[in-house]
DNA sequence: GCCAACGTTGGC
DNA sequence: GCCAACGTTGGC
């Protein structure tokens, strides 16, 4: 899942109340499927942060709410409002998600340079969803490079 | 349904 | 700021 870390960090999300926070503001319908039909309670994901001087994997979170309305496109001062959608059939969605540990920052390149990662789909040439799948290979991965990174 | 134009993302 | 890549829009 990714973040500017301008707007929300890792860290953010370590002072956040309940260290939680609903997911809003995804406006791209691929990456609202994968979160309100891929993602159930329990599931556990990496924090990325994205347009920033240092962007890799920042966290682990993990759902701790099912997919609802994001509240974010009715609100008309919200840079995130879509003034076609309605609350009786809401056009995006987003779960909840808490924080479970944040780590030592894996890095893009490093992510890069790692030949078990080489079909991750975050990494795929031109890719800019904002939310991807991890397959269950690539997770072990990642923490071994963070592990590799304390 | 096609596709050109335009807008956005995101690394560098 | 540049630019590759891709999503969205809208005319036809």
């Amino acid at each position: 899942m990714k973040s500017e870390p301008d707007e929300f960090s890792i860290d953010d999300l370590v002072r956040a109340p309940r260290q939680t926070t609903a997911w809003f503001g995804v406006r791209n319908y691929q990456a609202r499927n994968f979160m309100r039909d891929g993602m159930k309670v329990g599931d556990r994901a990496f924090f990325y942060h994205s347009s920033c001087p240092d962007p890799g994997i920042a966290g682990i979170v993990e759902v701790s709410a099912p997919a609802h309305p994001d509240e974010t496109q009715f609100d008309a001062k919200s840079d995130y409002h879509d003034p076609k959608s309605t609350r009786e059939d809401p056009r995006w969605w987003c779960v909840d998600v808490k924080l479970v540990e944040k780590l030592p920052l894996v890095p893009l390149a490093a992510l890069r340079a790692a030949p078990a990662l080489a079909g991750m789909v975050i990494l795929r040439r031109g890719n800019r969803l904002s939310i991807t799948p991890v397959a269950a290979a690539e997770w072990k991965s990642v923490l071994a490079l963070a592990k590799a990174r304390r």
